[in-house]
RNA sequence: GUGGCCAUAGCUCAACGGCAGAGCGCCUCCCUGUGGAGGAGGAUGUUGUGGGUUCAAAUCCCAUUGGCCACCCCA
């Protein structure tokens, strides 16, 4: 038999990584919550011809597509996109405009994985369908904003902004009128940051562009200046709380999808150098092409993957929570603990506070092996970041009272069990 | 999808055709009511998996699985 594996790019998430993970989705739902964005979710399955309806061939080939039991082509969900797409045009009619919506979903791609790029991942939007004015577009990066600053990465982030617009009618100016060529330098324009514009001026002139034009192009881009709807989004983006100097005008910001319409943006930190992560933009038509109704769309898809590693690269995560839920460990005291005299005599008083711990709310173990000394007890409560122990010895029982032993600051006292429950709970 | 690097003890790695090792961790004891330190002792493996070459394979070759990197792509 083989040696047992996880499939190539599906990751096991221990409960060190789950108390990373549900720290910063449970950020994430209770911030949508506060903004007006309403929870939706959606099947893994759809349809292989609902996945495939719109994209370029290209990625055909990284949705996961295949034959059900009953011969059905199916795929898994590849974006979040395309289902909530599927369910407005399911339920046109009983949808009210505009529509607020979040969408927290395991994503599938069949592509190579690295680091930060798994084949199954957390895809995590907001949206707001159903509305052409900018003050939806800043809406949606003002409560971008707020989860920012409540993962603590506010320090060196900065929202990058740029528009289709600008860029498109730069294009038309110059005579680049053809949307396949205006998509590409879309794209090549994409990696900008990435490769340098060196680069992406070679990368253009193979794509049959001429060299002046496209000086001319980056030349133009650099004095472009924000669209009046633009530095509406902006000031409004600003009145929502979010400081001017986070907002920054990046004309060469392009993005790589060819479906945006106005304003793109990404949220970048300057610490880990890891890139964006957070982006999106306005996509007027994409709901529509779907085969809905016309429905105006802008939101922004955060990189939960890639949060989740810089939030532990940046050691935020490390000092905020321990590395447990538990808050206290019940010990029992050595001498009684006796394999012939089993149940000890010291159980019945043990499981009668570890009882009451847990109906305060205490999230509390004791530990399980009867035969363990009290030194190999503490180890683990230790180990675990256990703060709080409680001891449970002959004095103890006779006393009515427990030991109570901070293990950060390894200091002890004996005290009633009434008393514990402040100490803990507000410690 | 294309190209490259890698997989050896729980972890980090060494050995690069000739008996599979070190550091850290782990276990036991010094310590029968006190965890991060110290001292003494101990255990740890079908070298990712399957085949091939060879007197001999962790080492060379092929395949396969998984990890990493660049490209591609990134809704």
């Amino acid at each position: 038999m083989e040696k047992a594996q996880t499939l190539k790019g599906f990751r096991d998430f221990g409960p060190s990584q789950m108390r990373v993970r549900n720290f910063v989705s449970q950020i994430f739902r209770t911030t949508f919550e506060i903004f007006g964005f309403e929870p939706l979710e959606t099947p893994s399955l759809e349809y292989a011809k609902t996945l495939l309806a719109k994209y370029s061939t290209d990625t055909d080939k990284e949705t996961y597509i295949f034959k059900d039991l009953g011969e059905r082509d199916i795929g898994l969900i590849y974006d979040l996109t395309v289902p909530t797409a599927r369910y407005l045009a399911e339920n046109s009619g009983k949808i009210r405009y505009p529509f607020r919506r979040s969408q927290m979903q395991r994503c599938y791609r069949a592509e190579k994985p690295q680091k930060g790029r798994y084949r199954e991942f957390m895809q995590c939007d907001i949206d707001i369908f159903g509305e052409k004015g900018p003050l939806a577009d800043a809406e949606v990066l003002s409560c971008a904003w707020e989860i920012v600053k409540k993962l603590g990465l506010d320090g060196g982030f900065s929202f990058k902004i740029g528009s289709r617009e600008v860029l498109y009618n730069l294009l038309s100016d110059l005579d680049v009128t053809d949307c396949e060529k205006q998509m590409q330098v879309a794209r090549s324009l994409d990696k900008l940051d990435k490769i340098g514009q060196d680069a992406v001026l070679e990368d253009l002139s193979k794509n049959g562009l001429q060299i002046g034009l496209i000086k001319q192009i980056f030349a133009n881009l650099t004095n472009s200046s924000p669209t009046e709807n633009l530095k509406a989004i902006m000031d409004y983006a600003i009145l929502l709380g979010i400081p001017k100097e986070k907002l920054v005008f990046s004309p060469t910001l392009s993005r790589g999808a060819d479906y945006y319409t106005g304003m793109v943006v990404e949220g970048v930190v300057a610490e880990p150098k890891i890139g964006s992560v957070l982006g999106g933009g306005r996509y007027d038509n994409l709901i529509k092409s779907f085969g809905g109704q016309d429905t105006p769309a802008t939101g922004l898809s955060f990189g939960f993957e890639r949060i989740c590693d810089v939030i532990l690269e940046l050691g935020l995560f490390a000092n905020a929570l321990p590395n447990t839920t538990t808050r206290a460990l019940v010990i029992l005291a050595s001498p009684f603990i006796s394999p012939q005299s089993s149940p000890s005599p010291l159980f019945p008083y043990a499981l009668k506070a570890l009882s009451y711990l847990r109906k305060s709310d205490i999230p509390s173990e004791i530990y399980l092996n009867q035969k363990a000394d009290i030194a190999k007890q503490l180890k683990y409560a230790s180990e675990k970041q256990i703060p709080y122990a409680v001891i449970i010895g002959p004095d103890e029982v006779a006393n009515n009272t427990v030991t109570i032993k901070d293990l950060g600051k390894r200091s002890q006292k004996t005290i009633s069990l009434k008393e514990v429950f402040p100490l803990i709970k507000f410690n």
